[in-house]
DNA sequence: GCAGGCGCGCAACATTGTTTCAAGGTCGCG
DNA sequence: CGCGACCTTGAAACAATGTTGCGCGCCTGC
């Protein structure tokens, strides 16, 4: 699956889908120097082989209403790997809950939440995290302002690392 | 700007472009039960008010062989404005940086990295992050796992929260 | 050199994007 | 109550794009 046979045009048809993610297909193949047939053929290829997961619009969460980011730190009582998942799935279902990731050191999981405004979270807060079960401890840190927030491949460092090993 | 002047249709239009933002106009034209050409127009004026910020193909880092994500929490020196753009604009010039958030709290930024291997990114960690200005103190933690990454807006709060006020 | 496979580009057709225009609906005001 | 301005919608027509099948050239291995 990892195998990394993506040749130059690949890497850039990615790096242009990242960049804007609904350019036609003429467009795309004549920024990456084909024509648009083998254009398409190579991105229904690279969505069959997983690199790309989906696309999906960036909407703004303040715009709609939701003017509080949140990140959230967890320790566990147990991580055993069964309660692990169990916390896991709890997350997967809490709408408030857009990211959750496993750590490695003193904190299990990190969390990001968004929610309308402070009262809201503090009720998803004290009403369903900290109650449930498995859950000894969480932190929580107000996002005051976010100064970059472009999740994806920087592709730059790996064309930069393909150059040097070339 | 944030006149919540969307109507239901609208708001549609947003939970499924969130969902896939390549949908055929026509296609999400069925779906939010409305004709093309309006549909089109309330694209457009939804991307013109900044409701959506862009489109983007969501790639996964892995098969690009970056197999490390980090969460690194920093405290600098000075919490001084002009010290905090400062920093913030040397995160936004790190490729390695994903995210950058203020935070609240004991931590001032926290910021969401992505490698091709550990001892990348300890060369930056040791190299560039740890010796910037007025950088303090760095905090890592490794992410072991990813069990839910959506970044956006859970429109079945919206919905939710709209219903009970009307 | 030659057969096979692979990727490209061309051309044709199906589908979609986009504009224009007229009809219906709503709101405010006389 | 009725009128008029405004907004939004949907149908039609045209331009642009998406999609498919086919043939050519290039590389590879024998």
């Amino acid at each position: 699956m990892a195998g990394h046979k993506l040749d130059e045009i690949d890497r850039k048809i990615l790096a242009e889908l990242q960049v804007d993610g609904r350019m036609t297909n003429v467009e795309l193949a004549s920024r990456v120097g084909i024509s648009a047939p083998p254009c398409l053929r190579r991105v229904r290829t690279l969505e069959e082989q997983g690199y790309i997961r989906g696309y999906h619009a960036d909407i703004d969460p303040r715009e709609l209403g939701f003017e509080v980011s949140v990140f959230a730190s967890v320790r566990l009582n147990s991580q055993a790997e069964a309660d692990l998942s169990a916390f896991e799935a709890r997350c997967r279902a809490w709408p408030l809950v857009r990211e959750c990731h496993m750590l490695n050191g003193e904190i299990d999981f990190i969390l990001k939440c968004v929610s309308p405004d402070l009262s809201t979270f503090q009720s998803f807060l004290t009403g369903e995290l900290l109650k449930a079960d498995n859950v000894a401890n969480v932190k929580t840190s107000l996002v005051i302002r976010c100064a970059k927030d472009e999740p994806g491949v920087p592709f730059d460092v790996l064309e930069a690392r393909l150059a040097k090993n070339a």
